[in-house]
DNA sequence: AATAATTATGTAATCGATTACAAAGGGGTG
DNA sequence: CACCCCTTTGTAATCGATTACATAATTATT
């Protein structure tokens, strides 16, 4: 069944059916209800390829996910696909996944731009010594990056993690904490500078003490710093992850010693386990990318967007209010 | 670039550089050399559109995930997505990734189809009185469904949940059980008998006492079983899901009173609380589902597959171990 | 060397939509 | 009724690939 079926069957030419179609030109309304009425009695949809070939444009979106930050981020991907899911739903848009690996993949990018199957894509993990950031800074077409990178200028959407690094510090402080341990990540990514930032600007505001030392993010450097670290001397503990958080409970758990903890990610496991964390509403990331996507591909001048982030409090931090 | 100015400056016609891309018929050694040069040179890639239009077919596959499943079953999505991708990469496929809800889906899947956007698609979720039953039975197209459905005769792929049930018993008869308690999920979901079955099985061969109550697949009825049970009585607590696992894990962490405890899912949560589960492989899951439907894209025959899960073995119950 | 057989290449139709341009239809006015 | 203007519709070119068929080039056969 195509647009010349229709055509036929409602007596009419391809061109009017084209235009019932996408309301380009006006069209009698008489003609339109019968043409309408033809397509929907035959369930007729418009060819995609034939469309896209001949408009030099698709309403499909590419997600290419670096596979090992696929699987270490686990509780990352859903969100953040609901979220542009739910924007492209309300938009007739489409969005095409595909993973690749560390190396060449820029060639994935490439090849992606010049078949002309997406209008657009967005680029996760980038790093600073990324071989796609020579390759972003190459090309006219649009793309948008999760996650801010300082370097560059290219649009981006970001959860708000110096706030997060704040909302953690406030919150210990309110509990009571005076002597607060945090536990940041290693420098290098974005992310840990700006965490740590946002805890520096709180010990201004609320006067508290806060020592510093640094992990990797992960659970097992999490479990390493407590057991080093004389938990005596601190009153709270606020941890650059949830992995880490996940780190000191178990090595509070094993000696039954506990203080107030909170993570930051609010990965599932911590409604599980009780620990507060610092949420980032990895779905409105996910909702603002695609929206801003979306824009870009047509044109449209944006602005970068920072996600606000929530704290969820917990009883890891609960049970010792004061 | 297109197919013309690439014959053109390799002083060939459209049909011979057509030939070469798509290795179709003999071209000569030489030409073919000349013609690849100049296609690697100006980095030419086909038009998707144009070719997808011709050939009428596509390598675009479709995932549509209904909206609320994809947010409870969070740690399903993104092994399942890895599969898929893993061997679409491969064999050079496209997923498309779309969410709907509950009610008026099948409109969606007609579009798919209709628009000849995708050459196949995943089906998840499916159940018994669901719409799309219907109109899975009433198209010609190539589609798997993710699960078991027993009413009808889809291709499918499933995780041996039998085998799960019968693992899990298996293991606390191993480390000294002799009287255990099964929290199953409710009647209804196919899964529940599966899971059922398997255990029934392991009752008969490995000769234990086993108590089957119900619950509803949901944490707080995994605590509230264990509230409502004496749970003297038993020397083990396997659960048909993680999220009842943990809710007994609660109900026994305030009591301070512990019995070997086995999960089923093995979500990411279990690594962390340290609690035996049974993994359903889903990231194979995948990528058979994605092998199947590429081959039946193709025309093939193919079976249905059942993936064997296994047994992640924690201190949950490796503490009881005689 | 002439012819047949085989291989390599080119020409042009085709896929199913959109849209520039042309033409027809309809209404109002003097 | 003739003329003009505006609305509505139709014709045909076009997007960029593939491929049936025709033809040219090459090799093999006698």
């Amino acid at each position: 069944m195509k647009i010349k079926d229709i055509a036929e069957l409602a007596g009419v030419s391809v061109a009017t059916v084209s235009r019932v179609i996408n309301n380009s030109e006006k069209v009698k309304e008489k003609t339109r209800e019968k043409v309408l009425k033809i397509i929907e009695k035959y369930g007729y949809e418009p060819d995609y390829s034939a469309k896209s070939l001949r408009k030099r444009s698709s309403n499909l979106f590419g997600l290419l996910m670096l596979r090992t930050k696929m699987v270490e981020n686990e509780s990352y991907t859903n969100p953040f696909l609901n979220g542009i899911l739910e924007y492209f739903f309300h938009n007739e848009l489409k969005l095409i996944v595909d993973s690749h690996s560390e190396k060449r993949c820029v060639n994935q990018y490439r090849k992606l731009i010049k078949s002309n199957l997406v209008s657009g894509f967005f680029i996760t993990d980038l790093e600073d010594n990324d071989e796609r950031v020579e390759f972003l800074n190459s090309i006219k077409f649009p793309f948008v990056v999760i996650g801010r990178n300082n370097k560059n200028n290219f649009p981006f959407v970001d959860p708000d993690n110096e706030l997060g690094g704040y909302l953690g510090i406030k919150h210990l402080k309110e509990i009571g904490c005076k002597n607060i341990l945090f536990i940041s990540g290693n420098l290098g990514p974005a992310v840990t500078y700006q965490r740590l930032n946002g805890v520096l600007n709180a010990k201004k505001d609320f006067n508290v003490n806060i020592e510093i030392v640094y992990g990797d993010f992960s659970k097992k450097s999490g479990y390493e710093i407590a057991k080093k670290t004389n938990l005596m001397n601190y009153d709270g503990i606020f941890c650059s992850s949830d992995l880490m958080a996940y780190g000191v409970y178990d090595y509070m758990n094993e000696k039954n010693y506990f203080l107030p903890l909170i993570g930051f990610d609010d990965l599932p496991s911590s409604k599980i386990l009780k620990i507060s964390s610092i949420n980032q509403n990895i779905y409105k990331v996910g909702y603002s990318a695609a929206k801003m996507i979306h824009e870009i591909s047509m044109g449209k001048e944006v602005k970068n967007v920072i996600i606000p982030v929530d704290i969820s409090i917990r009883e890891s931090t609960l049970k010792f209010k004061k």
